[in-house]
DNA sequence: TTATAAGTTGTATTGTTAATATATCTTTAA
DNA sequence: TTAAAGATATATTAACAATACAACTTATAA
């Protein structure tokens, strides 16, 4: 299970927007320094515009930049953005009713509620807390096992001299 | 974003086999009645097997039943069982550290906790809250539509019997 | 003891779609 | 008026879930 990287990459700039607010970025920029499709990230950062996320300036000179600051951008509202669908199972899909169990199935409700979970949780978020590496436990909840999954990426030997941090 | 159909169909296996508790089915009986491919379900119903949730038996006048009785059954054991595995974005994969924003992101620890989130839920459910107890046959002479369901996961109204029964 | 019905296992193929690439636009500051 | 930037459309590739095929083992009824 994952989000696709369309809605990954589509955080990714508006992160790196995020540390370089008084300049305007550009897409080959982000690509590079991502390591990432420039063609890929020209159709994310399209709608990361017409979703009102970024600001585009074409032209030269032109380039983009957060169109609101990183506070007021809620990261479940990005994620709802991009992602194309929550079809969970088969049946959420309303052009695929195929499963004789339907009428009498208490699983799409259940996973209904998952998935609300799922994203009320990215709800109590915005950009600003995970730009700065914390999360709003406090307001999402308390029970907060934080890093009970902190097995694989904490090491990482950070190539120090990567971003421009926010000029 | 989605289950697979692998899960969804080990989940549908279940219901069925907990809608028939008083005989052996079998595969080809639960392909036919939800008509995927038999070839996929024998993979489902075996892993089924190896991880404890259903018994199977060979020979002739084998087939297979619910190990464990439908109220002992989670839903979030049963999808953590069959989904290979929740790399929420790349950096959640070991194999795939690339992202240059890795030390000092804090995305990955809010998809995790939301990712917990949706799998808590799930957790606080069993089968045989999600299987209302109405038979196969049953099921399949209705057919209508009727469904009720609207199409998406917005309705919610969380009919409060949310219910954590034991476990 | 044998034929058959069942699950088991491994591999190959197909189909879908996310991801990527290519090409040609339009816009705009210098 | 040119170069740099994003916009748009279409085509291709790649990954992997889904499916198909084939041969096996096991168990039991006759």
């Amino acid at each position: 299970m994952q989000i696709t990287s369309y809605t990954d990459y589509a955080l990714r700039v508006l992160l790196y927007l995020a540390m370089t607010p008084n300049r305007q970025a550009n897409i080959t920029e982000i690509s590079d320094f991502f390591n990432i499709s420039r063609n890929h990230l020209v159709k994310i950062v399209h709608q990361l515009g017409s979703k009102g996320f970024v600001k585009t300036t074409r032209g030269k000179g032109g380039g983009l930049s957060l169109q609101r600051p990183p506070e007021m951008i809620n990261i479940g509202e990005l994620v709802r953005s991009m992602e194309n669908h929550f079809n969970w199972v088969e049946c959420f899909d309303p052009t695929q009713q195929n499963c004789r169990l339907l009428p009498a199935c208490g699983l799409k409700q259940l996973l209904a509620r998952a998935g609300d979970a799922y994203l009320q949780m990215l709800d109590a978020a915005t950009l600003a807390d995970v730009a700065l590496g914390t999360t709003p436990v406090e307001v999402a909840q308390s029970e907060a096992p934080a890093t009970a999954h902190s097995e694989c990426n904490q090491n990482q030997s950070l190539t120090t001299e990567t971003q421009e941090n926010n000029l």
